[in-house]
DNA sequence: TTTATTATTGCAACATTGTTGCAATAAGAG
DNA sequence: CTCTTATTGCAACAATGTTGCAATAATAAA
């Protein structure tokens, strides 16, 4: 299935290429002021992360985040870093932290989803 | 306010004891085979954490689940461990390993909800 | 340029999760 | 036993995310 270039989507990578943060489908269909529809924003970024530009995070409140993908090879990809949310400014940040954690004996790990909230360095100030 | 004990309140506080794992809102109505309002089971949950009894976390599919606290002390409360949640048998378990990560300069953390799913070392065999 | 193919979009509908308001019920004190 | 009010059940709502389907439009082919 080959992929379209459509405003759209083209709009939404550009915003998540200027926030250089995480967005939510809210955030996105904000700025976008109504000019696309719920469903399309979905789409658009459950297709950025199926074709490797994007990941996803459940986030601490329950939905979803997506951040474009920085230091994911283009076929392997590890999305083991923490994930900052701030709550005051309400922004979303890939942490350069790795996760690390020892399971215990016999357990196996197919994925991690790590969140600290608090408060980031402009809004700690 | 006066807590009071009801039936509803002392069979979900058995099934958490007796689970020895996190629960969520539709695995305990599952169990109380409906007998039990969704609301209540949800106000029932809340009122333990806010008793110090339990505590929430956000698993990484974006929903609540509740567990009781263990090393917590009456006071002071840290749920700053890792969760576990194992993709073949559902458990959702409170694993001893503390979160460990240091932020940013000038970021300060309020809180902390850190899930690896796979597979616990039941279903991993 | 024009046409054909089909990826993408918008809309309605639905599912799940969690909360709130309010009247009815019942736990526990006196 | 009676009274107070914490707790419950139900209806209604809000937020988030998905699916089906017909209409639209990006791209390739003619
Ligand atoms: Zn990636
Ligand atoms: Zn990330
Ligand atoms: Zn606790
Ligand atoms: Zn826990």
């Amino acid at each position: 299935m080959k992929r379209r270039s459509t405003p759209a989507q083209q709009a939404i990578l550009n915003m998540l290429k200027a926030a250089d943060s995480a967005l939510s489908q809210d955030m996105i269909e904000q700025q976008l002021k109504g000019e696309t529809d719920r469903v399309t924003i979905y789409r658009v970024l459950n297709r950025f992360c199926e074709d490797g530009l994007a990941h996803r995070i459940t986030s601490d409140e329950g939905k979803f985040y997506f951040a474009l993908c920085k230091n994911c090879q283009q076929q392997h990809h590890t999305h083991d870093h923490f994930h900052f949310r701030c709550l005051s400014c309400q922004k979303v940040e890939c942490l350069e932290e790795k996760v690390k954690v020892s399971l215990p004996l016999g357990y196996s790990a197919a994925n991690v989803n790590c969140w600290v909230s608090g408060y980031c360095a402009n809004c700690s100030a």
